[in-house]
RNA sequence: GCCGAUGUAGCUCAGCUGGCUAGAGCAGCUGAUUUGUAAUCAGCAGGUCGUGGGUUCGAGUCCCUCCAUCGGCUCCA
């Protein structure tokens, strides 16, 4: 007999070699019907393997991410034996599962497979999936899988198995399907009820852009049909908050052909939104100690050959500019920094002026690739909320603690719970992608990773994802379709410093190199934007919005008195429109609740004879008649709550 | 940059297997109406069908080039 503890830690008893669907069977036929993955002891095991010794034992269902990884990492298995059925001659790569489905990446050969032919590849894996066959593991020699593979013919699978040692290859059985693989699946197909694959892309073998391009096919699956459409609703109902299209409704920016790709312009509201943003964040840097600095767009070569941009980006960037005169290039400025070290070096500092910070919104400019470029996430020209700290190494902690509660600040005030911090750290075994010495590397390293600690960050670690002058803590928000994109981010730098000389003379009458700090707490204001779009819909607060307050005449005969009433607003620092056009009255509401406008005043031949106005919000309705003064007072007492959450 | 898809009026979209003057709704303009808390009515105007080439008696529709956009991959100072 073997005994089986339970999560709740009580405990049964079995005899020796019982399954562990068997197990789920004796707590509850419900739940054996549920369980799609079992844990034993820490590991992943099949619902059919066999157990020998006593252990602690835990069932997933759809109910937990294990549940659902072993769920769609089985789906992957059926994909994968649903293309060999009708394109016998595709080589198989992987197919792991990921936070919502699962992909195969498939060398077609010759074959030119499109969008088109998944439906037809949809209605194979429905087939095979009702069929209920059951997943088997089962142990392999490593001659004996490469032999397989071999025959096979398939270079990507012998590739892996070469990598395994012997002893630790196993192979998935379902049906007459067989792939190489490490288990952790569901009981059997059957329990996949409903499938949809969703789009193809190219994807490089290994990630590794100089490797083949195989077809990546991406699905989704679920164990019933209801979550599936469920599913292609939410995704449809998120996309109406795209930041894309809700900044063309809102008119907020706008891209040109002309002017070209990935270079926004930004409309008159987007204009207003943003600067609100900018005042916002300059008022929290002057409180933190700025000096608010503005360098040109554009710089000399040697510059960027002196900070190190050049050897490293030059290539793929902006192509220099030349000067009517010989040998003069300059460059679009790529970066703010190496203007700020220039700032800085103008002249001496003393140990007890640092930390120096120079803050600049610089808008810079850089290549991407034309395949990266997305709507204001990913742009050719921007502008970045950038400073940079100049510091004693015994300032650094103080210095970056700073940051990290100014960018939670900012963050907080804005509503932004939904982030996750990364720290991204050297890869150590690609010593070349990066410049600078080692201890020094340690050192900034350090410093992040301790001021993350110290100010209790939940973070991740990311090796490999360093600059390439300095490791970093960034601040990463997903957008409405679960995309991760990078906001504020905190940089350690000893390198700039160094190439650009710079130093304060020390208590002891010496010179010493600061360190430098690159920050930025929005990251860009474009991306910025964006993401906040997305988050509120479009439903900004009073003090962001760029429309605070529309006036809908009743008829046009109460235009004059409307005007009246907006040249009052707008001299109380009201952000008003006036909707003027020959339209009822409800036409006129529907717009302003559609064009998200906070604020509708109603004006008609009452309030005109009273002097005063009729309010309604926008999502709750009306609000009664008011005064004008109580009107300001109103919306300013809204204003003032904002501004005191900040200030709190 | 790579793989795949898409591109018709200011916006959202229709246009079957190539066949007369390319359609609709919204927005716009004109007129009627002078309106009370989420869409008043009528009329008018608006498109070299992304660009350039080709096939064809005939191309929005088929083929190629380029451009842009979308979904991924790679990249992201």
């Amino acid at each position: 007999m073997i005994k089986i503890k339970f999560p709740d830690n009580s405990s049964r008893e079995y005899k020796k070699g019982i399954t562990a669907i068997e197990i789920a069977k004796d707590i509850s036929p419900g739940l054996a019907k549920n369980v799609l993955s079992v844990n034993f002891d820490g590991e992943i095991i099949e619902a059919s393997t066999k157990i020998h010794t006593n252990g602690k034992i835990k069932f997933y269902t759809w109910q937990n991410k294990e549940g659902k990884m072993a769920f769609w990492h089985s789906s992957a298995h059926v994909l994968a034996q649903s293309i060999l059925s009708i394109y016998p001659e595709a080589k198989l790569t992987i197919g792991p599962p990921i936070d919502n489905g699962f992909y195969y990446d498939v060398d077609f050969g010759n074959i030119s497979f499109s969008e088109s032919d998944l439906l037809t590849l949809e209605k194979k894996f429905i087939e095979f999936a009702r069929q209920k066959f059951e997943f088997k593991i089962r142990n392999v020699k490593k001659e004996d899988a490469l032999e397989f593979y071999k025959k096979e013919n398939n270079s990507y699978k012998l590739e892996l198995i070469q990598d395994l040692n012997d002893g630790e290859i196993t192979f998935c059985d379902h049906s007459d399907f067989t792939d190489l693989c490490k288990g952790g699946h569901i009981p059997n197909t059957g329990f996949i009820k409903a499938v949809k694959l969703l789009n193809i892309a190219g994807a490089y073998w290994r990630g590794n852009e100089k490797n083949k391009q195989l077809t990546r096919v991406y699905g989704i699956s679920f164990p019933k049909q209801k979550e599936l459409s469920e599913y292609l609703q939410r995704i449809e109902e998120a996309k109406k908050r795209d930041h894309r299209k809700l900044g063309k409704e809102l008119e907020l920016f706008m891209f040109s052909e002309k002017v070209g790709q990935g270079l926004p312009l930004w409309l008159p509201k987007g204009t207003v939104l943003r600067e609100n943003l900018e005042t916002f964040l300059k008022k929290a840097q002057n409180k933190a100690g700025y000096k608010q600095v503005i360098s040109p767009h554009i710089g000399n070569k040697e510059l960027y050959e002196i900070s190190g941009h050049y050897e490293k980006y030059g290539h793929d960037s902006f192509q220099p500019i030349q000067t009517p005169s010989e040998n003069e290039t300059f460059l679009l400025k790529p970066m703010n920094c190496p203007h700020h070290c220039e700032i800085y070096s103008s002249r001496p500092y003393s140990y007890k002026e640092l930390p120096v910070r120079f803050s600049e919104f610089g808008t810079v400019y850089r290549y991407e690739q034309s395949g990266e470029l997305h709507g204001l996430t990913r742009v050719r020209g921007f502008t970045q909320d950038d400073a940079h700290i100049f510091c004693t190494p015994e300032q650094l902690l103080d210095e970056f603690i700073g940051v990290i509660d100014l960018v939670l600040y900012v963050f907080e005030s804005l509503g932004f719970n939904n982030f996750e911090v990364q720290v991204s750290l050297r890869d150590k075994s690609n010593p070349d992608k990066y410049i600078g010495n080692e201890l020094q590397w340690d050192l900034a390293e350090k410093a992040i990773l301790d001021s993350a600690n110290q100010k209790k960050l939940n973070y991740t670690i990311e090796y490999g994802e360093a600059a390439f002058y300095g490791p970093k803590l960034d601040f990463m928000v997903k957008d409405v379709l679960e995309r991760k994109w990078q906001l504020g981010t905190i940089q350690v730098d000893y390198n700039l410093p160094e190439r650009f000389n710079l130093s304060f003379k020390g208590k002891d009458n010496k010179l010493h190199r600061p360190i430098m700090i690159h920050r930025a707490p929005f990251g860009s204001m474009e991306r910025f934007v964006a993401i906040l779009l997305e988050q509120t819909a479009g439903d900004f607060p009073l003090w962001l919005t760029p429309n605070q307050v529309s006036i809908l005449i009743v008829s046009e005969k109460y235009e004059k008195y409307g005007y009246k009433v907006l040249n009052f607003l707008e001299k109380n620092d009201i952000r008003t429109s006036i909707d003027n056009r020959n339209e009822t009255i409800g036409k006129k509401i529907r717009e302003a609740e559609l064009k998200k406008v906070p604020y509708m005043i109603i004006l008609g031949e009452k309030e005109r004879n009273e002097s005063n106005l009729s309010v309604r919000k926008r999502k709750k309705g009306d609000l009664g008649k008011m005064s004008l003064n109580d009107f300001v007072s109103l919306i300013n007492e809204e204003l003032s709550k904002s501004i005191a959450k900040f200030e709190k």
